[in-house]
DNA sequence: CATAAAACCGATTGACGATCGGTTTTATCG
DNA sequence: CGATAAAACCGATCGTCAATCGGTTTTATG
């Protein structure tokens, strides 16, 4: 899932903002550079073709939202990159660990009770 | 850094081989599709300047070799595309607790056990 | 039903990887 | 030492894809 400039700051907004409809996003996106609405309008569709935006239509404008959490998308994101160079199925570890080489005894710490929130959530359903 | 196909390909059999010269890759590379010995050379020029191969000369032919290990440069790659989307400093972080949110018990426990090793390696010395 | 707003379509531009033809450089062997 | 073959180097073409926007068609509603 490779995402252009414009494309990556769009999914931005809607990770900080509910929903909007390409007006608001057009106005609303900071962002020195000057652009038409349209081309606004043909990011959120090509976004929403890649199924990282929700759209349904309110009146006869398209309302659209994020499809999923930036946590997720980080994940898949990931994931996608890491299966590009490994094979078998354990590419999630084959990364995970390939970046544990690089963090500190603090991060190390963090993570581990990152792990721990993990399970106690599996616990508790959900 | 986004690689092409053949470009993966490539880096992939330098982490497997340990030196070659475009000559060798050219012959050794499966894969069914029939390619110039230019082609090649053109792709191992590429990932020499993106520096991800090292090179010298040997008569008057370059000898190509990895330039970090496929965990490096997974980590590296992770890294990069984590930050695209994370403004904070603890980009790694958010990678892993991101990933970690779709790894079943036995993947976290090979995860803890990898913190470990890691630790275990910190402590020896380099 | 006119009209304004929005969607839709399609063309253009700019990167960049893949591919390869052609030219220059270089090493070496007879 | 000069011919020759191998390799490097240069640059053109093609395909894909994001960004951009003009123009046309839909559509909802006052």
């Amino acid at each position: 899932m490779q995402l252009g400039n414009l494309e990556k700051s769009v999914l931005q907004y809607f990770w900080d903002t509910d929903e909007a409809d390409a007006k608001r996003v057009h106005r609303e996106l900071s962002d020195d550079t000057v652009r038409t609405l349209n081309t606004i309008q043909s990011t959120l569709d090509r976004l929403y073709k890649k199924k990282l935006l929700f759209r349904n239509k309110s009146g006869h404008a398209f309302i659209y939202r994020s499809a999923m959490t930036k946590d997720t998308f980080l994940a898949r994101l990931v994931r996608e990159v890491a299966a590009d160079y490994t094979d078998n199925e354990d590419t999630l570890l084959a990364a995970f660990s390939s970046l544990s080489a690089e963090m500190t005894e603090t991060q190390l710490q963090a993570l581990e009770s990152l792990i721990d929130q993990r399970r106690a959530s599996d616990k508790s359903g959900k």
